[in-house]
Order: C-alpha cells, then sequence, then structure tokens
DNA sequence: AAAAAAATTAAACACTTGTTTAAATTAAAC
DNA sequence: GTTTAATTTAAACAAGTGTTTAATTTTTTT
C-alpha cells in the first residue's frame, strides 16, 4: 500500500554507478518539482501545477512523499545525497592536501554549475525566515562536507604546508559565494566577458572561475602575513 | 469615494523634504508588506496576514492599492522614487567627476543599507521569472539610474579622465553585486571580520566596503592597461 | 446642523490551496 | 488463474486565497 525504498542504480555525469532510494515515478515528480520551484519558488509552486507538467494524479505527489514540505525535502536528499559519497572517495585519495582542496573546489563547482535548479531553490528558500525548519537535511548534509574538508586541512596542518590559525568553516562560504555572486549576475558577466554562447558560459566556469577561487583559497591556507 | 493622491511631506534621513503621494494608512500597510514580504515572500504573504499586522481590514489593500500585484508595485514607487532626485540634485553638483562617482557609491550603499527590506524583496521577487512583469515601475528607475551614472562619466570622458571604452551599464552591476555579496553572506562575514554588534557591520559597510567599491570603479575608470 | 465624501467594516464571492478518501485499475505473488 | 499488494484515479474535503459588495461609521464640506 505504500512502498517507498524501492531501490535502483543510476549513473551520473562520470559514469560512477551509486544507489538511490527514488523509483522512477518519484524521480519525474522530483525532476518537475526542482524545475518549478527554481523558476517559480516554493510557495508559486502548486501540487496541481506540478501534476500536469508531470503528466500525473495530484494524489500522487502525497502517495509518494507524505506532504508538499516533505517534497522538498526529498528534493535536497535525493539532489545532494551522493555529494558526501564522492567527498569520501577523494579522501581517501592518495594526493598532497593542497591537491586535494584543488579537487575538492573543482567538484563543488562542477556539481553546483550541472545542478543550477537545486541550488538556486536553496538559496532562495533558505535563506527567508519562513523555511527555516525545513532545511534539517541540508543542514546535516553541510555538516557532512565540513568534516570531510576539516579532515583534508588538518592532514595538511600536520605536514607544516597549511596555516593553523585559519577558520575552516568560513572556507566552504567563500568557495561558493564567489561562484554564487557569479551566476546570480550572469547576464551581466556575459556581457562584460564576452560570453555570447551558454558553452562559452559554461567552459568560464570550469576554466577561469575555478583556477581563481583555487587560487584564492590556496592563498588563503599557505600564504604567511 | 476613492481618494488616492492625499500629498504630504516626509523627511529623510538627511532631512530634506520630499513629498509622497501616499497618507498616513497607505504608508502603514506599505511599511507592514515589506516587512512581511521581506520576510516570508510575496506569495508567501497573504492580504489577511498584513491586515492583522497593520491592525486593518483586509478590504483596505483593494481600496487603497487595487490589487496585491498593485501593492508591490506601489511598494517599489514608495521606496524607489525620491532616489531619483536625489542623483539629480547630485549631478548638479559642482564637483570633479571622480568624486561624483564615489558619492554616487556612497549614496548607493547608504540606501541600499538603511532599506533592506525593499532590496531582499526587489533581489528575490526580480530573480524569479514568475514576476517578470511587475517590474516596469523598477526598471524604469534603473534607466533613469543608468541615465544618470552616464551623464557624469560622459563628463569625465570629455575632460580626459576617464577611459572611453567603458561600458557604462556594467558599472551599476559591479557597485550593488559587491555590496549584495557581502550582505547575503552576512553571518559568514560576520564571524570572519569579527562584526559580533549591528553597529560593527553596518560601520564596516559604511567605510571600509564602501571605499573597497570606490576604489574598484575608480580603477575601471582610470586605469590604462 | 445638514449634506456629501471618504474611510471602514463584516460578509460573501469565486477560486485555489494541500490533503484525504474510497473506489478502480494494474502489477506481482502464489 | 486467483489472490494479494501496489498504483492510479476522480471526487470531496476543509482551509486559505485575492477581491468585491453593500451597509455603516467617520470625516469633511457647505
Amino acid at each position: 500500500m505504500f512502498k517507498l525504498n524501492t531501490c535502483l542504480v543510476l549513473f551520473n555525469k562520470n559514469s560512477i554507478p551509486l544507489k538511490s532510494n527514488f523509483n522512477d515515478k518519484q524521480i519525474l515528480i522530483l525532476e518537475v518539482a526542482e524545475t518549478l520551484f527554481a523558476e517559480k519558488g516554493f510557495d508559486g509552486t502548486s501540487i496541481r501545477n506540478i501534476a500536469k507538467v508531470a503528466k500525473i494524479n495530484i494524489a500522487m505527489v502525497s502517495y509518494y512523499f507524505g506532504s508538499k514540505e516533505r517534497l522538498l525535502e526529498s528534493l535536497i536528499v535525493y539532489r545532494t545525497s551522493d555529494l558526501k559519497n564522492q567527498l569520501d572517495n577523494l579522501l581517501n585519495e592518495e594526493l598532497e592536501p593542497i591537491d586535494k582542496i584543488n579537487k575538492l573546489i573543482e567538484l563543488y563547482i562542477n556539481r553546483i554549475n550541472s545542478n543550477r535548479g537545486i541550488y538556486r531553490i536553496l538559496h532562495f528558500e533558505f535563506t527567508s525566515k519562513k523555511r527555516e525548519q525545513n532545511l534539517q537535511a541540508f543542514s546535516e548534509l553541510k555538516k557532512g562536507n565540513l568534516k570531510s574538508l576539516e579532515a583534508i586541512i588538518e592532514e595538511g596542518q600536520k605536514k607544516g604546508i597549511f596555516r593553523k590559525d585559519v577558520i575552516i568553516p568560513l572556507i566552504t562560504p567563500t568557495i561558493l559565494g564567489t561562484f554564487f555572486h557569479f551566476h546570480m549576475n550572469k547576464p551581466f558577466f556575459e556581457n562584460l566577458l564576452n560570453l555570447k554562447t551558454e558553452d562559452l558560459y559554461n567552459n568560464y566556469i570550469k576554466t577561469n572561475l575555478t583556477k581563481h577561487i583555487q587560487q584564492t583559497i590556496k592563498a588563503l591556507l599557505i600564504y604567511e602575513s
């Protein structure tokens, strides 16, 4: 009567297989919801709206997710769950700490850039006071990410490469903040940097912007005043 | 039966008298709406919600503003109408172009910083596709602001102080974008820069951040590659 | 003080919202 | 093939939405 844990195997863009706890219909609903939430906001999107676009009955959202709020929570889980695994894999690679940091930044920017919908939702819904409760899943993810980052940096500090007076929790906001500012002003930078096509824009992010952020964090961690 | 143009005189923080087309009750409604829209978003705020906080009848919003959407438009007009006058006054001052630019930046940052509610609304509501139509009033304001900026810069270009290959429409986004990025990550910078009190935070914006933006724009306008 | 205009109110309007129900259909298990 | 479980459906639910109405109160004008 109420089946939630159908497991299937998905492939991300680097063809690393990963489990998902959502079935095909749930994923359809999640991806339609992602598009609409990103376009019109959570409050601006109705379940009937989602159902119409996804061509499903309006009761299916409650059937599969319980409620609209839980749909949002599931969406966050769906789009962020494998990030933890990717970070864990990175942690176990045999690399110098600074190379791990660089890879971590590349991974962050790549992920956000290819999942703009969910990060737009996170940016808009969770900077408003109304949705403060819903971010539990998101908050736990961030805690996990921070732990991974801490592990890398403490490794670098033990080796004497990184400064010891750096405030680790502030590094993630720096990485993400730089990207968001760039992307929130997309039309501006498209003109400024002559990024006429979507490809040119994406390429600029992948190369120049990522490089800039890497240099920034490297300077923060290594530079002695 | 329907009176909209009661004029009264208001005083802004620099005690420059300015006319307002809204009466006391309308202003009450506008300011309550501003708070709630900023807190919970336009869609997340109901007219009954506004009426309750403002302690007025729910019909008063329609009576004074026509509709909820027109209330939002009126709010934008209310909070941005005197900016044009301030810019015009600045234009007519006898100052060197670079000093006018510096004053313009100071004026922008000061205004946004002391009207965070409306700029939060503008940032959130008008970066979503849903509210694209409503920004006519806002769009006209920006066009007017751009004209003022163009006037100052062309004056500087004639005097041979400013470069001539600068893209003027991109300067405003640079000024505002720098501030917004700082402010959207307020908790981050409060920690990073040890701005424990609201006063310390505001003071940092007024001094260091403003100075930084002024230096940036100055470099953009004057620096020869 | 009387008349006209403006402001305010409670009630109702028609519509949308998220969610639930109970029946019907489809798929899976035996 | 029958039974059981999972899915899908249309309909209804109660609550909330923006807006309008028509009557009442308050204020202004004459």
